[in-house]
DNA sequence: GTCTATAGTCGGATAGAC
DNA sequence: GTCTATCCGACTATAGAC
């Protein structure tokens, strides 16, 4: 996937990007510097200055970045959902990887960062914007068939799942055992079984408020 | 209640803690400097060093101080709780309160310095602690009378509520509107009526009188 | 395009007057 | 205890050699 407008991917560019990425996730926002970007990525301080003008506009850069690749892959895996239950083992899944790559840790610093920068803001707000709609999207899909389907505000449940999702990442990461998030995609996945047996019973005569 | 041991609160202590919280709240971490705290509080920046020693340890403190007052507040919350439905209004005005308190805003300053400063971390991840103890004290007093009690997993469910809360939380924070959320809680408000009024009828026992 | 050198700024921390 | 003045180090960013 080329982009035709600015932002050419030249190797090195491409390698700034990485070593600011790394730098992120290993020092955190405040000691993601010019200085220590370089260091990181064994190359000068003044190239991150001519290739992107500042650190932040590297950073923005990465950031948007990062978005679009982790968005693309929570994309291409809630294509396979099909039911509750495989959206509960897609999303552990999804957990040990993003925990593994060092970007929950990223995507901490960015909500912090939002704080004090509004264009950062709107880049964290745009990913969770997308990451509600993928999730959305799966859940449409594995209710399509269910007798309570239109009972369910898909748009909230989809807030909600990711709204914990996200928190259990970021519990996770806190956590230096990170055994417990395991026990509790467990649990859910005993829900969403659960859920799937209980509720076509219910079907036939479904009642409304 | 007083301190004993260190820490004794002067007035001006306490008007130093306060400043380093708004100004945390207002310019985010990157942008919480001893000059910046000493402008935001209306006092010298020197003090800063002559009652803590250094920013980083002026932190801490407001940090600490911070966890407390907040446990303490939701701990006091947890205690009204008596069924599922109880649980989800109260965590809907812990929300409502943190979200203008700038609580979630201080929170997600810490949770990002954790990653560089073990220090924090500790504390962010004691404060999770000390939160999950609350949400499952509840959640056991929730559902003492209640013919399920046994095959509930207490902790696990404890710790997911936590994470759904902490991520209502950052993400109701991140957006404008801020009205999402409100939906969410009239949602899983829903979801407790729903599973108080279906789960006795599983048991064959009665409920509550 | 990439490097060295450096100007200019800002923040942490201290000395010492009051 | 609080203030002014100041040192020092680290950072962003640029100029200019290669």
């Amino acid at each position: 996937m080329r982009r035709p407008k600015e932002a050419q991917e030249s190797a090195t560019r491409e390698r700034i990007v990485q070593a600011a990425l790394t730098t992120l996730g290993e020092e955190g926002f405040a000691g993601t510097t010019a200085r220590s970007i370089a260091k990181h990525g064994g190359f000068n301080q003044a190239l991150i200055f001519y290739h992107f003008g500042s650190v932040n506009g590297l950073l923005l850069e990465a950031y948007r970045q990062m978005s679009e690749e982790q968005i693309a892959k929570y994309r291409a895996a809630a294509a396979e959902v099909s039911s509750l239950g495989d959206l509960v083992e897609i999303a552990r899944r999804l957990h040990a990887e993003d925990l593994a790559s060092g970007a929950i840790t990223a995507v901490t610093q960015l909500m912090a960062a939002s704080a004090a920068d509004p264009e950062i803001a709107g880049i964290v707000l745009d990913r969770f914007e997308a990451w509600i709609a993928v999730v959305e999207d799966a859940v449409r899909r594995g209710i399509e068939l269910h007798p309570l389907k239109d009972v369910i505000p898909v748009r909230e449940s989809a807030y909600a799942i990711s709204a914990l999702f996200l928190g259990i990442e970021l519990m996770s990461r806190l956590d230096p055992a990170r055994s417990e998030a395991e026990r509790v995609f467990d649990m859910l996945g005993g829900i969403a079984l659960l859920i799937e047996q209980v509720t076509p019973m219910l079907g036939g005569s479904p009642s409304q408020p």
